[in-house]
RNA sequence: GGACUCAUAGCUCAGUUGGCUAGAGCGCCUCAUUGACGUUGAGGAGGUCGUAGGUUCGAAUCCUACUGAGUCCACCA
């Protein structure tokens, strides 16, 4: 009997009439939820797995490739879920402070204005009003997408407990002398009108003009003559004897302002070979020329302020430029030149220019009081986590991208000059002073935190931080995995790690293992490649070939979409987007949504795997039990990490898996439940089923192992389809919501017992597989009308089995009568072998001109596969070296073949 | 200049510690079919694994060089 809760599945699955209400019902539920929050002891007691959601820039929706980082990391927070951990997935935004002001900034030119028009409060509202806006709609993305999260703890970097944590935080690393306040050389947007960390700077390759120029009693090649006003001296390299006898002289030069006197002098950086080895020294404008102020202040300065903030000349650039824009300046100043007939030549110039990673202007270099953080100690310590072991990479390549880059990395200018987000906390005098409190005398500092240093907080700042004693940070700190793109390890996760060592993050209570001793804010960072169009291209709003993941999920489903970006990626590997794949994807979840309503509508009872007659068991029972096996054990190895076991707490089911998957290699885990389910399950047992579903002894034991098999898969499948298997499971199985039990979200991960690794199974279950691909190839190959019978002989030493499996068969292979022995009819027939067994249909009554070229065929083929082993096994070095079960394989193929060619040859 | 990745069927990609005749999906060809599914089923064609060397009993897999595509970092007066 049916049961009540059970409804009838329509015919095709339609993820929009249910997608959102699942949705709903799962976080009503509380099942996004940490089992903790519950307050029972058992959940207390369970072992804490931690994702924090890299917090996507309210400046913008979602796109692909947060879609595929949504997909991973709520598959691997459902998995340990249904495991038993005690699992959070913390949600979140980020403010994204220069980008975010630029979109406004965007708006604002667009009519005409800019934020000064406007002023700072104003700007400063209007900016975090359109934050907001786009914050709602990535929620409605992130939710469209199954993201199993938990909304009661969503954070966004700019809310209070972030804003007091970034405070802190910058408090607490002044005070240690990690912050300092001073006149650097750095890199100036002037449309952001703001200063830049060295990696914001994108280095574009493009043709430029190098502007040979007298200059004094020298010529020198420049590509910048509008900075000239700007020179306090002339370079050249020590050792260069062209130039020796001018070094420490003074020369005089003619400028658009009049004559100059400028200094010679000498300096390692020059390179002799480029232009005609003599350098103008441009000290505030250029960073290799403050370099050498920094040497040789006395020589090379003081340097010369000649462009502005804005990008325009200054005063001091003279009456005839001030004012002008830096690119027309250039212009004037090449015209001048020429007119003067100091322009010697003009060369094409290959060479890369900084620009704003935002704006995308022309970066100027230039002096500026800035804030920086002092890395050099805690960077030795960032990198000790990774080559001690402690902070893992999936791929494990990009360790070494992580250490390069902290061995390279400088003092981290934190302060912009952006008009939202985080203020500078603290307060500075006319000397320059700083003081973290309200003084007389000083004034709070007008600049702003780069975003990144509030991303940086982000695994502690969401969990309560800076109270160590709050119960998320006691719990979940440090984090399991963090997942995202591997183009952000720079930005992003490297600044984790510096600051969780920074501020001395130590773990809390749940730390486990590592309780007590400094540990990175995460063991394992997993980067997925990014997602590029069908052209290998990055998305990017200016090609406008972004695929928007609300416009797939409308037209295939939240789950196909998942599928898709999960199975056809493999980590640190880039992927296509590839429509296709997405069809192929919303045609597997059809495929199974029309497998449970097959097997829901045949089977009715509730038994289970324990109430089987073992002594009915069929070939193909036994064989998808073995299957099924292999396929769950793949599944959990891709999803195990050990490391998640270093913290105290119970599991209930503790995960032993095969190593039948790398650990993360979700994709390829997705392709062995897509080759169980769709070919194994689909296409051999459920057909062989409906065979043994007629007979009286089989029928009982195929309809608890098709209830069975279903369940399973749908648990295994649930991290990566969450929606369909719920429905499945609700409205198929009658289970969870509408049924008793709990819905597939929370229930335990199927368990399946080792008893089912039953080798031999699978293999008798893949050999009559084979016999009936035979036996339907032979058919192809004579024309058999598909609506006729043929009869069918299989040469075999072990007829049982075989002969077991008779009726499904012939019911599969359309075979009238079929013998399994030893005497197999001679005459006009066709021959294949199948491992040692040899298949032999009986011509007549077909089309039988082909059979004598094909049993020639067969022949040929096992011939030379047998001339193959033959040879292996005749080079003693093969006998010698490889190992023992190698060779014994090899010689057990040779003799299965000999076998098989004897009986082919037989009649 | 330094580093990294990729190159396998027409297309998109798998291929685990080196070990059977290198796989899948899409596309293509032939056929089927009204009771799970046409978002389906059966059968088939299609690959000198970028090139050249090397290590090995054995290489798509490891090493070297080269070619091509791409990425990151550094630097460029």
């Amino acid at each position: 009997m049916k049961e009540r809760a059970k409804q009838e599945l329509p015919k095709t699955y339609e993820p929009a009439a249910y997608e959102d209400a699942v949705y709903a019902a799962w976080e009503k539920s509380g099942a996004f939820k940490p089992a903790s929050d519950s307050r029972k002891k058992a959940d207390k007691e369970r072992r804490p797995y931690s994702i924090i959601m890299p917090p996507p820039n309210v400046t913008d929706r979602l796109h692909s490739g947060h879609a595929i980082m949504l997909a991973l990391e709520d598959a691997l927070t459902r998995y340990h879920r249904k495991r038993g951990f005690d699992t959070l997935y913390l949600p979140g935004t980020d403010h994204a402070a220069i980008a975010t002001a630029a979109q406004v900034d965007k708006q604002l030119a667009a009519d005409g204005k800019t934020r000064h028009d406007l002023g700072r409060a104003d700007f400063e509202k209007r900016t975090l009003a359109f934050a907001m806006e786009n914050k709602k709609i990535i929620e409605d993305q992130v939710r469209a997408m199954g993201t199993s999260c938990d909304w009661s703890r969503n954070a966004f970097t700019l809310d209070p407990p972030r804003k007091a944590a970034v405070a802190e935080a910058f408090k607490r690393l002044f005070k240690k002398g990690l912050i300092y306040r001073g006149s650097y050389m750095v890199n100036w947007c002037p449309t952001c009108r703001t200063v830049l960390a060295d990696d914001e700077v994108v280095y574009k390759e493009q043709e430029g003009v190098l502007y040979y120029m007298k200059y004094g009693p020298f010529t020198l090649g420049t590509t910048r003559p509008e900075t000239k006003v700007g020179d306090t001296a002339v370079a050249v390299h020590p050792k260069d004897k062209r130039y020796a006898k001018w070094v420490g002289k003074e020369i005089e030069v003619k400028t658009i302002n009049g004559p100059r006197t400028l200094r010679v002098l000498a300096d390692e950086m020059v390179d002799p070979e480029f232009g005609t080895g003599v350098v103008k020294i441009t000290p505030f404008h250029d960073k290799n020329d403050y370099a050498v102020y920094e040497r040789r202040p006395k020589e090379a300065g003081p340097p010369l302020e000649v462009i502005g903030e804005d990008g325009k000349m200054t005063e001091a650039a003279g009456p005839k430029l001030a004012g002008l824009d830096r690119f027309a300046a250039r212009k004037k100043m090449v015209d001048w030149l020429k007119h003067e007939k100091l322009l010697v030549k003009k060369e094409v110039h290959k060479h890369s220019v900084g620009r704003c990673y935002r704006s995308d202007d022309v970066i100027e270099p230039r002096i500026s009081e800035q804030w920086f953080l002092k890395v050099s100690d805690i960077k030795k310590q960032a990198a000790r986590f990774a080559r001690d072991g402690d902070l893992k990479f999936v791929p494990q390549r990009f360790e070494k991208t992580y250490l390069d880059w902290l061995e390279k990395l400088h003092d981290w200018c934190i302060s912009r000059q952006v008009w939202f987000g985080h203020p500078v906390p603290a307060y500075v005098n006319a000397k320059g002073e700083v003081s973290l409190t309200a003084k007389p005398g000083f004034k709070k500092s007008q600049d702003t935190l780069d975003t990144w240093f509030s991303s940086a907080l982000w695994p502690f700042s969401t969990m309560g931080w800076p109270k160590q004693t709050a119960p998320d940070f006691k719990r979940f700190f440090p984090n399991d995995v963090l997942e995202t793109g591997y183009d952000i390890i720079f930005f992003w996760i490297t600044r984790m790690v510096l600051m969780t060592v920074a501020l001395d993050v130590k773990p809390g209570a749940g730390g486990g293992a590592g309780k007590g001793a400094l540990k990175p804010p995460f063991h394992t960072a997993y980067l997925h490649g990014l997602v590029r169009d069908q052209r290998g291209r990055k998305f990017s709003k200016s090609l406008g070939n972004g695929v928007d993941p609300l416009e797939m999920i409308g037209k295939y489903g939240a789950d196909a979409l998942r599928w898709m970006l999960v199975t056809s990626s493999s980590p640190g590997n880039d992927l296509k987007f590839d429509e296709a794949r997405l069809v192929k994807s919303r045609n597997f979840a059809n495929k199974i949504w029309n497998i449970s309503r097959f097997v829901t509508d045949t089977v009715e009872g509730e038994a289970g795997l324990g109430d089987l007659r073992a002594e009915t068991l069929t070939t193909f029972d036994r064989g998808i039990l073995h299957k099924l096996y292999r396929t769950a054990q793949t599944v959990e190895a891709a999803f195990h990490d050990p490391a998640a076991y270093d913290k105290p707490g119970k599991t209930p089911e503790p995960a032993t898996p095969k190593k039948l998957a790398k650990p993360y290699d979700l994709g390829f885990a997705g392709n062995a439940l897509y080759e169980f389910i769709w070919s194994d399950f689909a296409d051999w047992y459920l057909e062989a089923a409906k065979v043994q579903l007629r007979n009286d002894e089989a029928a009982r034991n195929t309809g608890i192992i098709l209830k069975y098999v279903l369940e399973t898969i749908l648990g295994l499948l649930h991290p990566f389809m969450p929606f369909l298997t719920e429905v499945i499971w609700r409205d198929g199985l009658g289970k969870g919501a509408s049924g008793k039990g709990s819905a597939l979200i929370t229930s335990p991960w199927p368990a399946v017992h080792g008893d089912l690794d039953q080798p031999e199974d699978g293999a008798r279950f893949d050999r009559i597989r084979e016999v009936i691909e035979t036996i339907r190839r032979i058919r192809a190959e004579h024309q058999t009308p598909a609506a006729s019978f043929v009869q069918a002989y299989v040469v075999t030493d072990e007829p049982d089995w075989i002969a077991a499996a008779g009726d499904v068969i012939t019911k599969l292979a359309r075979v009238s009568i079929l013998r399994v022995g030893q005497n197999p009819p001679t005459g006009e027939v066709a021959r294949a072998a199948v491992g040692d067994a040899t298949v032999v249909v009986p011509l007549a009554g077909l089309a039988s001109d082909a059979a004598a070229a094909h049993l020639q065929r067969e022949v040929e083929a096992k011939r030379m596969e047998i001339e193959r082993f033959k040879e292996r096994l005749a080079n003693e070095d093969y006998v010698e070296n490889a190992p023992e079960h190698v060779v014994a394989e090899t010689k057990a193929q040779l003799a299965e073949a000999e076998a098989a060619l004897a009986k082919l040859e037989a009649s």
